[in-house]
DNA sequence: TGCCTATATGAGTATATAGTTATATAGTCA
DNA sequence: TGACTATATAACTATATACTCATATAGGCA
C-alpha cells in the first residue's frame, strides 16, 4: 500500500485534495456492498448481536447459500468479520459506526420520501390527524 | 407514500424497529448510486460547485454520454438535482451532507488499508520517516 | 469408521448496469 | 430559417452479480 492511497480527503479539509484512483474504488466496493435490501437485512441483524449463518438465515428467511455468499461480499467489503466456532461460522459487524452510518442514510431516504408525498398530495397532507 | 415506509429507524432508537422492504429498497437504491468509482468522481466535483454536464466531464474525462448517465442516475438516488439554463443542465449536490457521508467511509476505507499495510509489513511500516 | 450438521463454493441462468456509438431534442445565434 | 451547442437517450455489447441447485469441506458425535 503506497503513501498516495489516501491523501488526506478524509478530514473535509477545503479544498479536498482529489482522491486517488485506488482510493475511489475502495470506497465504491463498499458502497456497493451496502447497494443490497438482502445485505441491509443481513446487517440490520447483526446490528442486533453477531450471529452465525444458520441464525442469520432463519431471521431473514433466505437460503443457506445465497446468505453465505451475501456475507462473503460485505466480508470482501470489510463491513463484517467472522471468527470459526466449532462446526459454526459466527458473523459480527466490523466497524461499530456502520450502523450510524446506515441511520444518516436512512434518515435521509425517508425525509425525501416525506418530502415526495408531501409534493404529490401537498393539501391532503399537512392535514392535521385528530385536530 | 402510505406510512409504514419509514418505521423509526433512523434516530437510532433501540432496539430498532425492522425496515420495510421498500425502506431498504430506497437504502439500497441510494448506496448503489454511489457505488462507482465515476460517480464518485461526479461527487467529488459537485461538492465544490454546482456545475453543467460540460463542465463536468471536462473536468473528469469521461464521454458527455456516459456522464449524463451517471448523472441520470445519482438523480434517481436522490443525490443531485438539477435546473435547465437556457442550453445548459446545472447539476448540485441535493443534500449537504452527502459530502461528510463519503467523508466518512473515505476515512474509514483509509483506516483499514492501513491496518492492512500494517499487517502485511509490521516492522517496516512503523519505521520512522527522517527520524 | 460412518452419519449428521454447518458452511462455503462451483455451475448455470437471469438480470442489471457501465460504456460506446449514433441519434433525438432543444436552446442559441446568425 | 439554418447552423451550432448542450444534453438526453435508444440500441448495443460486455461484464457483474443475485439467485438457485448441487456438491465440497469440515467439525461433532455415535
Amino acid at each position: 500500500m503506497d503513501s498516495s492511497f489516501f491523501p488526506g480527503y478524509a478530514l473535509l479539509v477545503k479544498p479536498p485534495s482529489p482522491l486517488s484512483d485506488r482510493a475511489r474504488e475502495r470506497m465504491a466496493l463498499r458502497f456497493r456492498a451496502l447497494g443490497e435490501p438482502m445485505r441491509l437485512k443481513i446487517l440490520e441483524r447483526l446490528f442486533r448481536a453477531p450471529a452465525s449463518v444458520s441464525e442469520i438465515l432463519a431471521d431473514i428467511g433466505a437460503t443457506q447459500a445465497n446468505v453465505s455468499k451475501h456475507l462473503a461480499v460485505l466480508r470482501s467489503g470489510g463491513l463484517v468479520r467472522r471468527r470459526k466456532e466449532g462446526n459454526r461460522t459466527v458473523y459480527w459487524i466490523a466497524d461499530p459506526s456502520l450502523e450510524r452510518l446506515c441511520a444518516v442514510v436512512c434518515d435521509a431516504v425517508g425525509r425525501e420520501a416525506q418530502e415526495e408525498a408531501s409534493a404529490l398530495a401537498p393539501v391532503v397532507s399537512r392535514r392535521k390527524v385528530r385536530g
